[in-house]
DNA sequence: AATTCTGTCCTC
DNA sequence: CTAAGAGGACAGAATT
């Protein structure tokens, strides 16, 4: 049964008490709300920051909650819902979908924290972690509501019009919420009080359906939920900003900028003409008609010097015209190679320094579009803070963040010094001192790493980098004396860094020898070295491809049990199963001659059986390599979840949520504000809750975390 | 004119 | 017997 609380002439009617009286007794309760604009069309540039979703911008028209039986729509702009405060503050589990939503608005609002959530829309997405919807697997699941109406409960979308017929979820939720955007005064349709009653009732049918799944891992599915309320207050909460700090950055790169681009023109005006404009009756100059941020037309000059590289292009997978830097810096001289990594100008002589120039500017172009004034939209016209939106699941279980993102900012101190804290507050920065190593000794038991990491080392003391360094080269140059460290041998060390991080990433000597401008044989040997160093390493790679050729999925971390679906899995049997049955049955009996033999008879017979092997190596040695990279990227992921989720649970039970919150994750960093007087402490309570939550994934392994007090987000 | 694709860059 | 860690933003080009 449905029913009303405000104006609309609505069949049943209910009052607050009520409502109140019947949720207040339940366990179980769904929960929605409906949002429309704060503020008139107009007031506020809305491009970045949209009323309707935006908790600033915005104010909730419709709060619907209750259970399968009976569900309560409440119009709250007539209706002051304050009686319904204590249904908040227990134990009830409220159920919706994409519960980040209500969190952020209920917060804001009315100062109801949604504590003990179930959200289908994140189950979903653990439950079938890898089998969504993605540019190379179209196909894929959806996780909004309305497809897990269809998935689950089969109830089509032409059955509820306020569902949006568009393709793509990000939208749909978006179109969704935004249908109440501008109801205004307007009393509520019959239609959309029924539908808003749904929109509760919906998520509690799928919870149970959900629970039904052979693979449902409630620890994992838990610290997603406590992990959204993290993401709920960094999102509402948001990051201070020195908007006059960025603008003098700004200020100070662009000329360097404008002085490459002119260097670029001037090369071009003088020494090659049939690159520039034709003087007209209006334009007598000769102007260099190269677009720079063009790679066609840059490409088209590289090739008519005949020297444009070509590279495997990642979308066509075929040889491609290039002028990216990875490929061009490989034509330049080891001394300009080298002006590139330290940013430094040098005058256009000849086609290198040209070539050395376009890489420069190219470099320096970011920080005049991605990084100059455009950003500045993202300070919110209403806080002046900067307020991210983060994804939380992504198939390794990392998080990403976007309108900013705030991941992928140069590590360039000038930017990061613009973000700051609140008057009467310190900056505090905390990161995992070398994450991804550690899990990697955890998950793979190496003896050494792990001896490296729990007990210290009498030479490198923490430099796991010239550890790694000094056991790599010692074998390789057959010295057992031989001792990496920083200061005498810092490109041995920034080898063993670079293999290091670049192994546990799942790199290959294919990568790799673009890091080091290496053959990929010298590559592969450096590698070699590497897992030779760490005699451990190899048994356990092996069984992680094992593993994922055998069962098709890879665990992420076997605390929560976070899995990944491998979504060819099926196919990649297929294909196997078919490329054999143009074999016959006893081939794997026969000698090696006639092995040979019938392949041949086989090939020229069904030449596109080579195509099918083909498809299986490539589909087969991807999920060789997901299986190395994700384990050691996702249990690191989950391990800074819980440690938010820690610390947030730390802070709420000493009251310091106003003292002490995070403003911003990135993967193995996470930045907090506290207020001056407990800086110390706050950065303590930071630290210990890192290293907390990352040790709940580790038995073997002791992690570590450093950070430390300043007035910004540089260090 | 609006949307999608591609190449390039930045981060961890 | 191939492809080659995870993401997001921007500009230009291609497509509708």
């Amino acid at each position: 049964m449905i029913y009303f609380i405000g104006n609309s002439d609505y069949k049943n009617k209910a009052t607050l008490q009520e409502c109140f009286d019947y949720c207040f007794k339940k366990e179980i309760l769904g929960i929605d709300i409906e949002t429309t604009r704060l503020y008139k069309q107009g007031t506020y540039d809305e491009s970045e920051y949209k009323a309707g979703l935006d908790p600033y911008l915005s104010k909730i028209c419709m709060l619907q909650i209750g259970d399968i039986e009976n569900q309560y729509v409440i119009d709250t702009r007539v209706i002051d819902i304050s009686l319904l405060i204590p249904i908040f503050k227990t134990n009830i589990l409220f159920v919706g979908h994409y519960l980040k939503f209500e969190y952020i608005h209920l917060k804001h609002n009315y100062n109801i924290v949604l504590e003990n959530i179930y959200d289908t829309m994140l189950s979903d997405q653990v439950i079938f972690n890898g089998l969504g919807k993605s540019k190379d697997n179209p196909e894929g699941l959806r996780f909004s509501l309305e497809a897990l109406c269809d998935r689950y409960l089969g109830i089509k979308k032409q059955d509820n019009n306020l569902f949006n017929q568009d393709e793509d979820d990000e939208t749909i939720d978006k179109s969704t919420r935004l249908g109440f955007i501008n109801i205004g005064d307007r009393d509520f349709t019959e239609k959309e009080i029924e539908y808003g009653a749904k929109d509760i009732e919906y998520p509690l049918l799928i919870k149970s359906l959900q629970e039904q799944n052979s693979y449902f891992p409630k620890e994992c599915l838990s610290l997603e939920f406590e992990f959204e309320k993290v993401l709920g207050d960094i999102e509402l909460k948001g990051i201070n900003f020195d908007k006059e700090k960025w603008i003098n950055t700004y200020n100070e790169k662009l000329p360097i900028y404008e002085f490459r681009l002119k260097k670029l023109n001037t090369f071009i005006e003088q020494n090659y003409k049939n690159f520039c404009t034709i003087p007209d009756l209006f334009n007598t100059e000769q102007n260099c008609d190269i677009l720079w941020s063009s790679p066609d037309q840059v490409i088209q000059f590289l090739r008519f010097l005949n020297i444009c590289p070509k590279e495997k292009s990642k979308q066509t997978k075929k040889m491609e015209w290039t002028c990216g830097a990875k490929s061009v810096l490989k034509l330049l001289p080891r001394n300009l190679k080298e002006l590139y990594e330290k940013d430094i100008d040098i005058d256009i002589t000849d086609i290198n320094t040209f070539l050395l120039n376009y890489l420069l500017w190219n470099k320096s172009k970011q920080c005049c579009t991605t990084f100059g004034e455009e950003w500045l939209k993202n300070i919110h016209p209403i806080t002046k803070r900067v307020h991210t939106s983060y994804t939380q699941i992504l198939n390794t279980g990392r998080i990403s963040s976007r309108n900013p993102n705030l991941q992928n900012l140069p590590a360039d101190e000038s930017y990061r010094q613009c973000f700051i804290q609140s008057i009467g507050n310190k900056f505090l920065n905390c990161d995992f001192s070398s994450q991804e190593s550690r899990v990697l000794a955890e998950v793979s038991g190496d003896k050494k790493m792990l001896d490296f990491f729990n007990n210290g080392h009498p030479i490198h003391k923490t430099d796991f980098h010239s550890f790694t360094g000094t056991n790599m080269f010692s074998l390789l140059r057959n010295d057992p004396d031989l001792i990496i460290n920083k200061k005498d041998f810092p490109e041995e060390r920034q080898i063993a860094k670079t293999i290091s991080f670049k192994v546990a990433y799942g790199g290959s000597a294919y990568t790799l020898k673009d890091d080091f401008g290496t053959s990929e044989e010298e590559a592969q040997l450096f590698i070699d070295n590497f897992l030779n160093a760490f005699p451990d390493l190899k048994s356990y790679f092996k069984n992680c491809e094992e593993n994922v050729l055998k069962t098709g999925y890879i665990i992420i971390d076997k605390t929560t049990n976070r899995r990944w679906f491998s979504p060819d899995f099926d196919k990649l049997e297929k294909i196997n199963k078919e490329i054999w049955s143009y074999f016959p049955d006893n081939y794997r009996k026969l000698s090696k001659e006639q092995r040979e033999k019938v392949k041949k008879e086989v090939y020229l017979k069904n030449p596109h059986v080579k195509d099918m092997w083909s498809l299986y190596f490539t589909i087969q040695s991807s999920l060789k390599r997901t299986s190395l990279n994700y384990p050691i990227q996702g249990l690191a992921g989950s391990q800074t979840k819980k440690s938010a989720v820690l610390f947030r649970k730390y802070c709420i039970e000493n009251n310091l949520q106003d003292k002490l919150f995070l403003v911003n994750l990135i993967h193995d960093e996470c930045s907090a504000e506290v207020n001056e007087n407990f800086a110390e402490k706050g950065l303590q309570i930071l630290k210990s809750k890192m290293i907390e939550g990352a040790q709940f994934f580790c038995e073997k392994v002791k992690m570590d975390a450093e950070g430390n007090i300043n007035t910004n987000w540089s260090k």
